[in-house]
DNA sequence: ACCAAAGTTAGAACTTGTCAATATTTGGTT
DNA sequence: AACCAAATATTGACAAGTTCTAACTTTGGT
């Protein structure tokens, strides 16, 4: 596990964050270091685990601390999907939305047909000044959906 | 059937719950009674409070116990606007979506156009059965836009 | 090597929500 | 109108997820 494969997207995002003025510690290496691949949708729980592997006296307050920076420097995004604690969200590259399995909570990245056309009437404005939005498309995944059998 | 009363949905509301074998308390009741009007949005603890003028020693489980209940007749919403607690919306005559100020809170109720055409490629399905999906516009209030000069 | 600022830590505390055991109320029955 | 079983309500403990605090350690510049 433990092995060196190559990493396509880490060094970036190092030095990223590097030329923000961070000064590089062992605990957010090591926190970094666990968003490799797509539709990675991690808990913060998650994240301590893993990164415990690689530095297991890291603490819980470190991962915290180190999402929050990350998420404020645009490097990853939150996914509050109904339910549970918060995912973290590394693929800020292209803009997307999510498909979530309502039953084992399973989180996808999507790019939906047809959003051109998605806006609102100044009438359902309501005043506010548009940001952008995020669409939640839910649904059961290939598992749960196979063995689900009654309602 | 009523004659258009002064409350035109509450009456509605308690019928078709007291239909669903629900037996009748002053709780209940106080519960029921927080949802009148548009672009309510409350959170358990907002009900809380405010069933609380009606009776005083109403507990929070049974705030919590009826919210579960109604939201499971499908006579509430529960919206989950990424932080902080849910809220719950009696608006359930017709589909809508949500507009979110990042600032303040404040939510409102929308429809966008152009949702005939919003759907998922075979693709982009990943094998889910897709149930349904839910669109959080984010932007800034009118008061919030206002008072926010810089950044 | 030294130091101040930045970062880390353990644990307490907080928020939101659930649960379990006990007490009370409801609505039908006698 | 009193009675009863089932439904409902209450209190307080518990739990998950996250944030805060105060003390300690490390980083990177001099």
């Amino acid at each position: 596990m433990t092995s060196a494969p190559a990493h396509p997207e880490l060094p970036d995002l190092a030095l990223r964050v590097r030329s923000r003025g961070w000064r590089v510690s062992a605990q957010r290496r090591a926190v970094v270091d666990v968003f490799t691949g797509d539709h990675v949708h991690l808990t913060a729980d998650e994240i301590l685990r893993q990164a415990r592997q690689e530095l297991p006296e890291i603490s819980r307050a470190t991962v915290y601390n180190t999402l929050a920076d990350l998420v404020e420097m645009g490097e990853l995004l939150v996914v509050s999907a109904g339910d549970g604690p918060k995912r973290y969200d590394p693929n800020v590259a292209r803009p997307h939305h999510h498909l979530i399995c309502t039953r084992c909570g399973e989180l996808k990245d999507v790019i939906p047909d047809g959003l051109e056309v998605l806006d609102l009437s100044t009438a359902e404005r309501h005043g506010y000044q548009l940001v952008g939005f995020d669409i939640t498309f839910r649904g059961l995944c290939a598992d749960c959906g196979a063995s689900a059998v009654g309602a």
